[in-house]
DNA sequence: TATACTATTGATAATGAATATCAATACCAA
DNA sequence: TTGGTATTGATATTCATTATCAATAGTATA
């Protein structure tokens, strides 16, 4: 099943309601590969559906949030920002503090290392988010001066 | 030179003023070994102290931010904490989601990792942030029964 | 010491994102 | 149909943070 039918399957499991405000706004968010804010939501749905509200953005956003096919991430900038899930395996991210731009990175040694660190505590680990903040190739590059 | 001498030399640097209200407000900063909100300072400083506004606070952490004593973390709560930076090294943080209880974790294997990763893609490492959450020895055993 | 200048303070206002409220409307099952 | 509930969009509220501002305190200079 994909995203949205995983969405669809959450929705109807809690009795809720298959809408068409709540089917353009998951539309809209599937078809994004991007980290947005609800702002950014709100502003690509309104491009297309001038008069969906801002409430109905961010309760969507909350329900596909529920039903697992998005991800809230907080890179410390203030808002929270919501990515794909589904179909995304866990990653964490490494970003350009000048341009913004991003990369999911992966490590398998890296995730063993946590855990191992983890159950050295004592603990159980749930989840975890690692943000790495950087220069990108280019930002580097022009930083430096060439 | 210790954390309040820097904090002092960094004041004096910019040309800004040594007041009793700073000193205060520092002195219970570094004697709370916590993860602190700006409220949370506030009302630690107003016990002893009663007549200190919240901006007053508020400024003198962003001070010690800038000068290098105190550090931002974020655990995606909804508020911004604060830690000691001085005489701290470099770590990440392992907490407890049900209880709060945190371990400051570190391992060289792991950083070395990070920055191996951060070169692979192009990128130059400024600074990073990772927080595992998960359950502490105590509420693990709980969560589990026994 | 008097004076002018600037930093600081504390109270309060403003901001901005997230969330709650609410009347109107849409949907569903009987 | 009809009654009950979910949903919507507009708006209000909340809450943490940041900005404003008049009053005050500190500093340098004469
Ligand atoms: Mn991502
Ligand atoms: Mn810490
Ligand atoms: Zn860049
Ligand atoms: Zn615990």
């Amino acid at each position: 099943m994909d995203a949205k039918g995983k969405f669809g399957q959450y929705v109807a499991g809690k009795g809720l309601r298959h809408t068409v405000q709540r089917e353009q706004i998951v539309d809209i968010f599937l078809a994004t590969e991007k980290h947005l804010t609800i702002q950014e939501l709100y502003d690509l749905v309104r491009k297309k559906y001038k008069s969906i509200g801002y409430a109905t953005v961010s309760r969507a956003v909350k329900l596909m949030t529920e039903s697992g096919i998005c991800r809230r991430v907080d890179f410390g900038d203030g808002s929270q920002r919501f990515e794909h899930k589904f179909g995304h395996e866990h990653h964490d991210h490494l970003i350009c503090v000048r341009c913004g731009k991003f990369v999911e990175i992966y490590s398998k040694r890296l995730e063993k290392l946590q855990e191992q660190l983890v159950t050295k505590h004592g603990y159980v680990q749930l989840y975890h988010k690692m943000d790495i903040f950087g220069l990108c190739p280019k930002c580097s590059k022009k930083v430096r001066g060439r």
